[in-house]
DNA sequence: GACCAGGGCGGCC
DNA sequence: GGCCGCCATGGT
C-alpha cells in the first residue's frame, strides 16, 4: 500500500484497504481507544500511536523513533487490494464480509503480549477482556509518557493468583500464573522461526492454550496466515453458510484451512468481524 | 435466572 | 483418540 513519512506521521491516502475502526475493532487487539474527537490511540507493547483522519487521508502520528515499528504493526507492505479480490473471486460468499470489514489490515504485534491476551480470552467477552489487560497494565506495567506499556516478561513473572484474580481473571489466574512460569524458559525469537505446526504444538503445551488460542497467537504475533481461530462467531459462520451437521471445532478449522489455504487468517478475520456485527 | 462471551481442562470411555 | 461437565465474572 502506498504510504509517505513526514517526520513522525506517517500519511495513508488509500483508504479502501486501512480504516481504523475496522482494524481495531474487528477483534485482534484489545488496547485501543476511541478519543473524544474521533481519533483512535492504540498501545503496543511500550509504544503508542494515535489515528488522526485528515480529509481523504489518514495519518499514523507516533513518536519519531517508532516510525519503522509502526510501518511494520501496520503491515503497510502488504497489497491487501490484491488480497481481498483473491478472496472475492474464489469464494463469492465472502463479498459482504469484505465489503462490510473492507479496511481491516492484521496487525503484527508482540508475540507476549498477544499470548497473554488470548489466554484472558478464553470463554470471555471483549469488554471484559479489555479491562481486564488495562489492570494488568496498569498495576504491573512501565509508566511511559502518559500511558502504562504492557509488562515484560520480568515484570509479569512477579505476579501470583491473587493479583489476577484482581484483574477479573477468575478461574483463569491459576493458569496465567502457570503459563508465565513456562514462558520464562521459551525464547520467543526462536518460537517466530518455527514452523506453524511446530510453533502451535509448543504454544499448546502452555496453560490455558488450547486449539482456538493458539491459532490466535499464531495469527496475531507470529504473522502466521494458515491458520483459522475457530470461536463462538465462527461456528455460527460456519453452521449458517457452509455445514450445518458438523459442528467439531477440530472438523471445522481442519475443513475451512483446506478451503482457504494461506488466505485462512484473513479470510478469518473478515467472517468474524461480519458475524460479531450483526448482534 | 438462564444464557452467553474470541475455550481449556480433567475425567471418563 | 473423542465426548462432556465444569469453570469466574459481568452483561442481557
Amino acid at each position: 500500500m502506498k504510504y509517505a513519512i513526514n517526520k513522525n506521521k506517517i500519511i495513508i491516502h488509500s483508504c479502501d484497504e486501512f480504516n481504523p475502526k475496522h482494524i481495531f475493532e474487528c477483534g485482534q487487539i484489545f488496547r485501543y481507544q476511541k478519543l473524544e474527537n474521533g481519533d483512535y490511540q492504540v498501545i503496543s507493547s511500550d509504544k503508542k500511536a494515535v489515528i488522526h483522519q485528515n480529509n481523504t487521508t489518514y495519518e499514523i502520528i507516533c513518536d519519531l523513533k517508532d516510525i519503522y515499528y509502526f510501518i511494520n504493526f501496520f503491515d503497510l507492505e502488504t497489497n491487501y487490494t490484491k488480497i481481498k479480490n483473491q478472496l472475492i473471486n474464489q469464494y463469492t460468499f465472502l463479498d459482504k464480509a469484505i465489503t462490510f470489514g473492507y479496511g481491516i489490515r492484521i496487525l503484527k504485534q508482540s508475540v507476549l503480549e498477544v499470548i497473554i491476551s488470548f489466554i484472558i480470552s478464553a470463554n470471555n467477552n471483549i469488554k471484559r477482556i479489555q479491562a481486564s489487560i488495562e489492570y494488568i497494565c496498569l498495576n504491573a506495567g512501565t509508566k511511559n509518557q502518559d500511558f502504562y506499556a504492557f509488562p515484560t516478561i520480568n515484570q509479569l513473572s512477579m505476579l501470583d493468583e491473587t493479583f489476577f484474580k484482581k484483574a477479573g481473571l477468575g478461574y483463569r489466574a491459576s493458569q496465567m500464573v502457570q503459563a508465565i512460569k513456562q514462558l520464562q524458559d521459551i525464547d520467543l525469537q526462536y518460537l517466530q522461526t518455527l514452523t506453524t505446526q511446530k510453533a502451535k504444538d509448543l504454544l499448546i503445551s502452555l496453560s490455558g492454550i488450547g486449539p482456538k488460542v493458539s491459532d490466535c497467537i499464531l495469527l496475531f504475533g507470529l504473522n502466521k496466515k494458515d491458520v483459522f481461530p475457530v470461536d463462538t462467531w465462527i461456528n455460527k459462520v460456519y453452521q449458517i453458510h457452509f455445514n450445518n451437521q458438523i459442528t467439531n471445532r477440530q472438523t471445522i478449522r481442519e475443513n475451512l484451512i483446506s478451503t482457504f489455504g494461506t488466505l485462512s487468517g484473513f479470510a478469518q478475520q473478515y467472517l468474524f468481524y461480519w458475524k460479531r456485527s450483526e448482534k
